[in-house]
DNA sequence: AAAAAAATTTAGATTAACCTAAAAATATAT
DNA sequence: ATATATTTTTAGGTTAATCTAAATTTTTTT
């Protein structure tokens, strides 16, 4: 039997929720990923455990059983995929394509998937610089570096983001900070750790420590 | 409020089977359709008249409004886009897009819809020759023959298919008879009405009246 | 080690989309 | 014009995914 959409969305939201040690998530912080009731979510992982695709033992938590993960890193796979599409071909801008991306990652064609893969030159990263899974469902996280890690003098590559919202992408648009762009440390202020930074030894600008946290870089 | 993907299939269902008169549609046509029972079919025509997008009076079938013809159309417009994508740039076969497109047709984003279009070249017909209804929602069914009405020794162009099963796509991939291909009727069996027919003015091969039904053509 | 607080599960409903069986309306045949 | 057959609707259920409120378990604090 397939897993419906709702399915789907849970075995992803338990990938993201634990994290790379694969600890176990809580009833509540599932809740609130998926924007319903502790009840409901109860629920759903009874059905979830039911068909062997998490571990779960009443008020102890979840894990995604091995067949939970292929699961979820396929769906996935096809979100990041669907955005390099979105962006790379269709013209889409990198703040707009998550949500149409939140719809096609559940279309269900093995074909389709391998075909656009191929289409789009086996992609290794999506356009918030996220890995994208290979097709036997290897993931591998990078491991980069928050900006606010960097220190003064120092020259980073800009990778990826942690805060995938419209409005924070639209403000690194508007401030020239593109993914593979050069960032250096030219100063940072002590008292609310907001910092001057150069990008692409180019123009020079401020940013907050909100913006900071939510950078990730390269060293090089 | 949205339409639900299963509104959608109805109203689109109802759409084709209409006609272009667009007459009347019976609750046991659409049960057929849709592989439902026919009480299940009351229900949502309750539903489909409730938000206006239906002409219904029990016992007396269904007729699309100005509004469900509208959604109607943009769903027929998004499946025939997305078969021209998957053909055109993924490399499928024409016989094997049609429930791919079914999944994706439901996708909803306007925004979307318009750069595929853009992205295809804004094509007029779908792989399997049936018009794309524009942006503004204008779909004009251009008038083919069928094949069955053309004569001994007239030469056509084939524009189409009736039947898009795909078991008929791949006979005629075999035939060598593609869209747009040239077709002389060379000789009509009286006993089957099988016929001896030219493709491209080339290989000679018999077709059966099964298959003459099916190919929609043009004079020229 | 209790008591209090927080997290989680259970109980009992709701809604959309389906179902079967029975009733009612319409169409067809004698 | 009746009787018969067909079509359609109504009545009463089911399942997936949600909800609120209440009960239970776990965790934290005193
Ligand atoms: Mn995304
Ligand atoms: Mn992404
Ligand atoms: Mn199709
Ligand atoms: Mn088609």
């Amino acid at each position: 039997m397939q897993n419906s959409f709702t399915e789907e969305n849970y075995l992803k939201i338990i990938h993201a929720l634990s994290g790379r040690e694969g600890h176990e998530v809580s009833t509540n912080a599932l809740a609130e990923s998926t924007s319903t009731r502790a009840a409901s979510v109860t629920d759903m992982l009874r059905k979830l455990a039911e068909k062997g695709l998490i571990h779960y033992k009443k008020y102890q938590g979840v894990r995604l059983t091995e067949s939970g993960e292929k699961v979820a890193i396929n769906v996935i796979r096809k979100h990041r995929l669907w955005e390099v599409f979105l962006v790379e071909k269709l013209g889409f801008g990198w703040d707009e394509v998550h949500d149409i991306a939140e719809e096609l990652e559940h279309i269900p064609s093995d074909h389709l998937v391998e075909r656009l893969d191929a289409f789009l030159g086996h992609p290794r990263f999506d356009p918030h610089g996220d890995p994208i899974p290979d097709a036997k469902g290897n993931l591998t996280e990078p491991d980069y570096f928050i900006l606010t890690e960097v220190q003064i003098g120092e020259k980073v590559r800009m990778m990826g983001v942690l805060d995938h919202a419209p409005s924070f992408l639209q403000h690194l648009d508007r401030a020239g900070i593109t993914l593979g762009c050069l960032i250096e440390i030219k100063e940072i202020n002590e008292y609310d750790k907001s910092a001057s930074v150069q990008i692409n030894e180019n123009h020079t600008l401020f940013i907050s420590l909100e913006v900071s946290k939510n950078l990730l870089v390269q060293r090089r």
